[in-house]
DNA sequence: TATGTTATTGCAAAAAGTTGCAATAAGGAG
DNA sequence: CTCCTTATTGCAACTTTTTGCAATAACATA
């Protein structure tokens, strides 16, 4: 299925239009499959179509995640990336080599259930990025 | 005890000096107790601190984050918050009408172990925001 | 297929955050 | 107290991200 059959019917469902530039974002980010900063989206999706703006894409970025096409994540640094909403994850990362490695959804739920339970909240989001020293550079401490 | 009292000595046993741009910011910082924003910090810190730049703000919140003196969130649109390092805890964000709640490290600590021993990382960070929907706001829905 | 409505984009300007470098000042040594 | 070293700051230039608004284009309707 291509990236316009698959995401065009979800756009409409809510009431949005599809347009050549959200394409062209959703493509590379669904053929990407990384995490990916703003700029690096703009970067390649302006190769394919040219005259895309960055505010564009920041202001794309920003409305796929609020209708869960695209999920944005911290890893760290204070900025946004994003990746195409695909399996419920979540990520440890290294503080001291930068590593980083996907942790299965499932770990947490346990937790989802205690803190809604705790709280009242009903937890919608997922993809919480945990900060640590991994395996290797624990060794160096 | 007073900030200057109380923040010096760590500093100096990580073989930093106090400066009166970080006093300033770190009197700003203990004395609100909430998270705020870099400006918000600029704004009250240079009250007292005439001279005081955004520049120093910015690289001082970094600092103090670094060494353990304050803590960094993310509350959910993509800005760093910062507040005066005490006890750990995570927070709870309503995607709707924004409110906000604390919840207790100890909550997390078995989710902690379980991501420890499954992935030989150790964590070590800890200022998670979960978001979702507060009790209020699921009546809405 | 042609038309109208309005969601979406691009542009220009503003705001927020970052970086390199020379001047300043904290604090250890004498 | 004075001097010296160098961590830290302020400045200016730059990059990244956000915003308002007029022009454009998606797509529902006829
Ligand atoms: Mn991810
Ligand atoms: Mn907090
Ligand atoms: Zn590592
Ligand atoms: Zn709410």
């Amino acid at each position: 299925m291509s990236c316009a059959e698959e995401y065009t019917p979800q756009l409409r469902a809510r009431g949005y239009r599809m347009t050549s530039q959200r394409l062209a974002i959703l493509h590379v980010l669904h053929h990407s499959g990384k995490h990916l900063t703003p700029s690096q989206v703009y970067e390649k999706a302006s190769r394919k179509l040219g005259g895309l703006t960055e505010t564009t894409v920041y202001r794309t970025l920003e409305f796929l995640a609020e209708n869960g096409l695209a999920r944005p994540a911290h890893m760290g640094n204070g900025h946004f990336v994003y990746e195409i909403a695909r399996h419920e994850h979540h990520h440890l990362k290294c503080r001291i080599c930068g590593d980083e490695m996907e942790v299965k959804h499932a770990l947490l739920e346990k937790l989802y259930r205690k803190l809604e339970s705790a709280s009242g909240y009903r937890l919608t989001d997922s993809h919480v990025t945990f900060f640590g020293l991994c395996p290797n550079c624990q060794k160096g401490e």
